[in-house]
RNA sequence: GUGGUUGUAGCUCAGUUGGUUAGAGCAUCAGAUUGUGGUUCUGAGGGUCGCGGGUUCGAGCCCCGUCUCCCACCCCA
């Protein structure tokens, strides 16, 4: 007995009506893209281990899948010694899958700097991997559609970036919430309640506010090591109310004397004032509680939120301006964003916002009764597909019950029919599956009649 | 990594207190219909009941282990 075929976990595949709708997803993000000036690279699957590894943090690096080394890697290793899994591990693999599209890109640019015009601007849809577990919106391979530019620090690219974004989920028709913050704020706030080194614990527990609480945010505080005269001092921010401009004002009461705080505060104030004059249709707010684990970020972040739909993000990036130093090339900064394309997936499925896209891609089938028919039919075809219509033959003489079923199944909406009786008239019989309609035209016809439906607008 | 849940035909699922040969719908294939699909009718194929062990005269059902699926947490797109 065969064994019962599955793919691994976390991982999916696309059927052909899938993949109308996926790449009704990527076309419309990447004409965006294409539109704001950006252009396109390529990278490999897998990336050097030392290239991937402490660029995520601590959990980045657990999630990361690993390839094993080709051949007998084990024989020079000495057996006596107590080895363990962590020990072992840079022997049995130097190589992983990429994680995000961000890091690589850095690589690229690094590494290709003097065939670069900076500023670049690139964009880049590939599948990336994480050994995490699967559950609702969250897979081991999925695609991500990255935006960034490197080699300029205006913040009217940040700005940018939330036009583009504004753009996309107007095309898609989605309703999201596009929430702001900056780096050096929260730097800024670790530095005011007199704990900076702590900067990450403060962000990933504020970070959670909106989702167990303040006093269970507290208590995580205190159990970090952050003493009580630095979770009072927190209370006001973490409760800080108002409208995004108010937030800022008030801000600048509480940390602007700190030199990051202020340097935060003028960067995240100059972002609203662009996006102010931009006339976005989106809704965009500070949100101070906004974090982002990634821990390559310096600068303004960003993630995108579906309304409608119980979701993680589905858009999230930031500025970065050590990245490529870590690879060599230091003064470099960067800002990007990336689109989870899964994710927008299932939220246009779940609020069923996709449009009705013709899931067939073959208009027109010619119908096979023989060799003689076949020799009669495949000039026709060569012209049909010339005049640019989607057409093919059924390759089998098969019994014409068959040959419609497929037609039918494949939702091909002409038939073309011509056995002994049209071939003697030099015709072909014409079905037009919808409405079950057939006419009988003269061979000449035949392909300005269908290449005048084919170019209907309804198409 | 932590917690919960699921597993029976290709898919979705029934299956009584443990009892003879494990069922249905959908899908597939064939026929009714040798040049006409989507409807209908008839028939057929398809199963190591996730896997391994145990209890029992007897296990799809009870017990233990294990894997898997989905969900939540952590984290994230």
């Amino acid at each position: 007995m065969a064994q019962k075929p599955s793919i691994p976990k976390g991982t999916r595949d696309f059927g052909p009506q899938i993949m109308v709708r996926r790449n009704y997803i990527f076309d419309t993000i990447r004409n965006i893209f294409k539109r704001y000036g950006y252009q396109p690279i390529e990278t490999p699957a897998m990336e050097n281990l030392s290239t991937l590894l402490g660029k995520y943090g601590e959990e980045g690096d657990k999630l990361l899948f690993r390839i094993l080394n080709s051949g007998d890697f084990i024989a020079g290793m000495d057996s006596s010694e107590n080895l363990t899994s962590e020990k072992l591990a840079p022997f049995i693999s130097e190589k992983g899958l990429r994680y995000d599209l961000t890091v690589p890109f850095a690589r690229f640019v690094v590494q290709y700097r003097n065939d670069i015009t900076f500023p670049f601007k690139r964009y880049q849809i590939q599948p990336v991997w994480r050994a995490d577990r699967p559950q609702k919106g969250r897979y081991r391979e999925f695609y991500q559609c990255d935006v960034d530019v490197v080699g300029s620090d205006s913040l009217l690219n940040e700005a940018e970036l939330v036009q583009i974004v504004d753009d996309i989920f107007n095309q898609l028709n989605i309703k999201v919430l596009v929430k702001i913050n900056n780096r050096k704020i929260l730097a800024g706030i670790a530095e005011y309640i007199g704990s900076p080194e702590s900067l990450t614990d403060i962000t990933v527990a504020i970070d959670k506010l909106d989702k167990i609480g303040v006093e269970k945010v507290n208590a995580e505080l205190s159990e970090k090591g952050i003493s009580v005269e630095s979770i009072k001092l927190l209370q006001p921010i973490l409760f800080m109310q108002g409208s995004s401009r108010e937030k800022i004002s008030r801000l600048e009461t509480l940390i602007g004397q700190t030199s990051i705080g202020a340097k935060g505060i003028a960067e995240v104030s100059q972002l609203f004032d662009y996006l102010d004059n931009m006339e976005l249709k989106l809704p965009y707010e500070l949100d101070l509680t906004l974090a982002r684990g990634l821990n390559y970020y310096t600068g303004a972040i960003f993630e995108v939120k579906a309304l409608d739909v119980a979701m993680g993000s589905i858009c999230g990036g930031g500025r970065y301006d050590d990245l490529t130093s870590i690879f060599g090339l230091p003064d470099v900064s960067g800002v990007g964003i990336s689109f989870g394309a899964d994710r927008i997936y299932d939220v246009l499925n779940e609020l069923a916002l996709f449009p009705e896209t013709t899931t067939e891609t073959t208009f027109a089938l010619f119908v096979n009764f023989g060799k003689a028919e076949e020799n009669y039919c495949l000039p026709y075809l060569w012209k049909l597909r010339q005049a640019g219509v989607n057409a093919e033959i059924f390759p089998d003489s098969d019994k014409m019950k068959k040959q419609m079923r497929y037609a039918d199944q494949k939702n091909i909406p002409v038939v073309i029919i011509a056995g002994e009786e049209e071939m003697n008239k030099k015709q072909f019989t014409v079905k037009w599956m919808q409405s079950g309609e057939q006419q009988t035209v003269e061979s000449d016809a035949l392909i300005e009649i269908l290449t005048g439906f084919n170019n209907l607008p309804n198409r």
